[in-house]
DNA sequence: GCGACAG
DNA sequence: ATCTTGTCGC
């Protein structure tokens, strides 16, 4: 698919704020999304990925999203030339994840995202610059908790309590299996967040992460290990 | 002032 | 993110 960045690529943490800052305004948190076809997004790291110079490989795999079967999948190879910023990770995985998206021939309906979108700092996370660099519609989906505050949601599946930041809910986190650890859902651009985490659950019917990302993060790790 | 901190 | 042994459970 075709891509244009709407911004140079930032050298300092100032830069990137800057960034963060002026595109914010631009996501759009409404909307509802039946997408045929879902992209999952990951990057891999080689050795010690705190570095600056770290190789890494990004992955986008394109899934059906009835069926969940492959359609397509793209990798791409590169270093992370910005460092690990909590708040500008962004920066440090955007261009190998853009080339990634660059070599897919179809355009998916839905970018599904490692990490935060409107739950971050700045209202603007990974999820949120995708969405507004594409114009695509695109969700985060987080492992781990990064800001704001919550209850723990119920046990079961589908059950979801709501994460706050400066008493806005920004996103939600969703237990996407019976007793297990929950994921943290957030609007990226173009999708509302009920909308967004049912599309998470349905991504999601086996495992903890959705199928997407488990995919692009295998791809991406052995594209790595055989680099 | 001191920690915490997506991947 | 990545580095890692053993261990519990389906």
């Amino acid at each position: 698919m075709e891509i244009t960045v709407p911004h140079a690529w930032p050298s300092t943490p100032q830069e990137a704020e800057a960034i963060q800052n002026a595109l914010r305004g631009q996501v759009d948190a409404s909307g509802s999304v039946t997408p045929r076809t879902v992209a999952g997004l990951d990057v891999s790291y080689a050795g010690d990925g705190g570095g600056v110079h770290a190789r890494v490989a990004a992955a986008a795999v394109v899934l059906d999203a009835g069926t969940l079967d492959v359609v397509e999948e793209s990798v791409a190879v590169g270093t992370s030339d910005f460092p690990y910023v909590p708040g500008l990770f962004a920066f440090r995985e955007l261009p190998t994840l853009i080339e990634a998206l660059r070599g897919l021939s179809t355009t998916p309906d839905l970018l599904v995202c490692d990490g935060y979108g409107l739950a971050h700092p700045r209202r603007f996370g990974l999820a949120c610059h995708l969405g507004i660099i594409t114009g695509l519609p695109a969700i985060g989906v987080a492992k781990t908790a990064f800001v704001g505050t919550h209850e723990q949601p119920g046990a079961r599946r589908g059950d979801g309590s709501p994460l706050l930041l400066d008493g806005a809910e920004v996103g939600r986190v969703l237990r996407t299996q019976d007793g297990v650890k929950p994921v943290f859902v957030s609007v990226g651009h173009r999708v509302g967040l009920d909308e967004a985490c049912r599309l998470a659950l349905a991504l999601a019917p086996r495992y903890r992460l959705p199928e997407t990302t488990r995919r692009a993060d295998r791809l991406s790790r052995d594209r790595l290990a055989a680099s």
